[in-house]
DNA sequence: CTTGCATTTTTTTTT
DNA sequence: AAAATGCAAG
């Protein structure tokens, strides 16, 4: 247990500054350098509660940095006993980072900077051996979730109910972000409506299934933690004594689960309880109150109601609109001033999230001066619009803007397809944040089913989707044999392959099982915690790999594109290397881990050069130099979904906010007239939100009325340019009826890639482009296959093309 | 038990 | 348009 103490008792001798000084000391001048008076006063004030109300771009992130780092230089905390939450994981090392660099890298190790997420899997894998869970447990994720639902659907037949796996998943997590567990639950449900009695089954049994499995879905992490501290008032007690300064990001976005850990660290300890924890453990006494006790750990929190937009997952604005009720004699610092935008995009933003009622008034503004307009596009088509975004990107390079600081937002991932198939032609270097499907490719989930059976061989779920990969002739039957078997022996599915001898199959199908038992039994002894030195996750991984033929099997089953699938494979084991490499001491529950809590934004890498695709969602907390807002349409944003919801709407509209708000020179907003879903083409209508922005503050290049007046036919308006005097509000009523033909709006483009081989062009040459007409090639930069023609088109300006994949042809 | 083909469903956002 | 599912033949 003496692991369980590690830095809980932080002062070799006492109290950071012993006691009694009765003014708090004032951190060096050089840390407020730079900040206005609010900001200042946001990183001095000391008081048990403070909530900081951060506009976007206000510069909260600094505020956030200062005040610990000054907490942590006038000795007024140690660095183990503050608690950073921050939204994501690279927010929390980028924190660390500054922290670091204002009082230096030592002085700030031992702090707890991370995500709710992160944090409470910290306290669960120390702590699980109290109720039932062992610390080699692992982390569900939605897939994982989704699989066991719906296997309990499918035993009870409950799909006969109208139950589906997406309904009952958001009703399990609903009620986890309520604290409400399967008991609680059915307590208050009313079981005359077959529907309530069906749904109290499936989460029984989903919670007992996963208790087995020795695993926490996403929302347990947070669930089971206030659980933990409400049970086990000694252990509570452990972490209220050594957080002493709380500090939350985003809180707008907290639900009642993470706002009631929250409240849980806070708390004071009473005197005998302290009392009994420091004789315990050998720890020294703690700064105590009047009473004796150790009084509740100061809380700064800092969000703004504007930018709420996870309201789906359970997150309650009302968490920091009652703040000052919640938290009593807290103090409220407003920051108003942005550091980031220029006014014409402050201005936008200003007017249109006004049109959100039930909220405090604030106004962002700014010193930097009114800037460029924004900018309008109207495309015919999903393509049409992505061409533009890929014109202006390209211009923005040329005038000296970098890869690295040009995003391009969207409502949904699905609308990723049309950009990337026109960055690709054009020769743009992007990357799609969170679209990150590597580990969502069939091969990558099944290589790291092996490591997590490996790891927690209590699980079901992951033994059985490798139990016949590669093919060893292991069935639904034989599955099912063996499950019965583990039923009836009360034995884990893992333990029942050992005996599989006992069960009369088939010598051949036997001798596979017991070799894969072998091999997996093997590994888990090596990687077991309880090795002086366990394997990590790339030892593991290559000898599993290695002693199941696995990239073998993949390569040898005639599919084209089996190489691919191998190379993914190489590529997670270079993964675990180099985790393994940054983390000497890591072990494969902590690469597991690490994988399961990868947010979007952690992708994110700054020295990567290239312009950066994501959602709305995952670019809260960013900002880029020049920002392309995509899809502003009606039934996209605000989505079609948010329509019935109450508070969609206004929600929607904070996630337009949002986006306008991250940029900080550009802002481009186009749409589209016609979109695809579901690979039907379908007319689209421009989104309410674009009128709630002046109209003085947009330049159309191509507004919607334009777009309608033209008709769709070809020559498309690439370059048109209209000069003021558009009214939109005029044509929003006046769209087109859809179009009569589809193949007059799908053009070339929507096209398979197509490939042209070995085509070589020089300067000089004329090509016709299947969208762009006749050119004439101006340079040519890069080598096959990656070589890139710049063409001067006779009637569509210049273009960048891959030469290799662009729908062109030597004339 | 596996494979291939026909059918159906899916897209809101995420840790 | 792509992915997931279901069903029949080998």
């Amino acid at each position: 247990m003496t692991q369980v103490l590690d830095g809980f008792d932080p002062a070799a001798g006492s109290n950071p500054r012993g006691s009694g000084s009765a003014t708090p000391p004032v951190p060096d001048e050089a840390l407020l350098d730079g900040l206005n008076p609010r900001q200042r006063e946001a990183v001095l004030y000391r008081g048990q509660s403070l909530l900081i109300v951060a506009g976007a771009g206000s510069g909260k992130t600094s505020v956030l940095t200062r005040r610990i780092a000054g907490l942590l230089q006038t000795r007024e905390a140690w660095p183990s006993q503050i608690l950073a939450i921050t939204f994501t994981n690279k927010a929390a090392a980028e924190m660390r980072d500054r922290v670091g660099a204002l009082i230096g890298r030592e002085a700030a190790e031992g702090m707890w900077i991370s995500t709710f997420h992160s944090a409470c899997v910290r306290i669960l894998r120390r702590e699980a051996e109290n109720f039932g869970f062992t610390r080699s447990f692992t982390i569900y994720d939605s897939a994982d979730s989704r699989a066991l639902v719906k296997r309990i659907i499918k035993e009870l037949d409950a799909d006969t109910l109208g139950f589906t796996v997406g309904t009952v998943l958001g009703k399990i997590s609903k009620a986890k972000n309520e604290l409400s567990d399967v008991e609680s639950y059915a307590r208050s449900a009313n079981f005359n409506d077959p529907n309530e009695a069906g749904f109290v089954e499936i989460f029984r049994r989903y919670s007992q299934a996963l208790a087995k499995a020795n695993a926490f879905d996403f929302d347990d992490l947070i669930a089971q933690t206030v659980y933990l501290f409400r049970a086990f008032p000694a252990v509570a007690a452990l972490y209220r004594r050594r957080f002493r300064h709380i500090l939350v990001d985003e809180y707008q976005d907290t639900n009642h689960a993470q706002y009631s850990l929250i409240r849980e660290l806070t708390r004071e300890v009473d005197a005998a309880t302290a009392n009994d924890l420091e004789a315990e453990n050998g720890f020294t006494k703690s700064r105590r109150g009047p009473r004796g006790e150790i009084p509740g750990a100061s809380l700064t929190v800092v969000g703004d109601s504007d930018q709420s937009i996870y309201a789906f997952r359970g997150a309650d604005i009302r968490n920091i609109v009652e703040f000052e009720h919640d938290f009593p004699h807290s103090k409220v610092i407003l920051l108003e001033q942005n550091y980031r935008s220029t006014q014409n995009i402050l201005d936008a933003a200003n007017s249109v999230i006004s049109n959100n009622f039930d909220r405090k008034d604030k106004k962002l503004f700014t010193t930097i001066g009114a800037g460029d307009k924004i900018v309008g596009f109207t495309g015919y088509s999903g393509h049409d619009e992505a061409q533009f975004v890929a014109d202006e990107i390209a211009k923005l390079h040329d005038g000296g803007v970098a890869y690295k600081d040009i995003a391009v937002f969207y409502r949904t991932n699905a609308q990723t397809r049309a950009l990337e198939e026109i960055f690709i032609r054009s020769a743009l270097p992007y990357r799609v944040l969170g679209g990150t499907k590597f580990y969502e490719r069939a091969e990558i989930k099944d290589a790291m089913a092996y490591l997590i059976t490996v790891a927690n061989p209590a699980d079901p779920l992951a033994l059985r989707r490798v139990m016949n990969v590669p093919k060893r002739g292991i069935g639904p039957a034989t599955e099912a044999a063996l499950q019965s078997f583990a039923d009836s022996n009360a034995l884990t599915l893992r333990d029942a392959l050992s005996s599989a001898g006992e069960l009369g199959l088939g010598p051949k199908v036997t001798g596979a099982i017991l070799e894969l038992a072998g091999i997996l039994d093997e590994a888990t002894a090596t990687a077991s915690l309880d090795q002086v030195r366990p394997a990590g996750p790339a030892d593991v991984l290559i000898t599993l790999l290695q002693r199941t033929h696995f990239v073998e099997a993949l390569r040898n089953t005639g599919d084209p594109q089996d190489e691919a699938r191998a190379e993914n494979v190489e590529e997670l084991i270079s993964v675990t290397k180099e985790f393994q490499k940054n983390n000497p001491n890591g072990t494969l529950l902590d690469f597991l881990t690490e994988v399961s809590l990868v947010a979007a934004a952690d992708e994110l890498d700054d020295s990567s050069g290239t312009v950066s695709l994501m959602t709305l969602h995952t670019a809260k907390g960013l900002e880029y130099e020049a920002v392309f807002l995509t899809g502003v349409e009606e039934g996209l944003l605000p989505h079609q979904m948010s329509a019935g919801e109450i508070g969609g709407p206004a929600e929607e509209r904070r996630l337009f906010y949002v986006g306008i708000t991250r940029a900080r020179r550009k802002l481009y907003l186009s749409l589209a007239m016609t979109r695809a879903q579901f690979g039907e083409i379908g007319v689209a209508m421009p989104s309410r939100y674009l009128q709630e922005i002046p109209a003085e503050l947009i330049d159309w290049k191509q507004s919607p009325g334009d777009a309608t007046s033209r008709g769709g036919t070809q020559p498309r308006a690439l370059n048109a340019r209209r000069e003021g005097g558009f009214n939109f509000r005029d044509s929003v009523g006046q769209l087109p009826p859809a179009p009569r033909e589809k193949r007059e709006w799908t053009s070339a483009v929507t096209n398979r890639v197509r490939d042209n081989g070995e085509l070589t062009l020089a300067v000089g040459d004329r090509i016709r482009h299947a969208d762009f007409g006749d050119g004439r090639v101006t340079a040519v930069t890069g080598v096959v296959p990656k070589a890139v023609a710049e063409v001067q088109f006779d009637n569509a300006g210049r273009k960048r093309l891959l030469i290799k994949i662009a729908p062109i042809e030597k004339l």
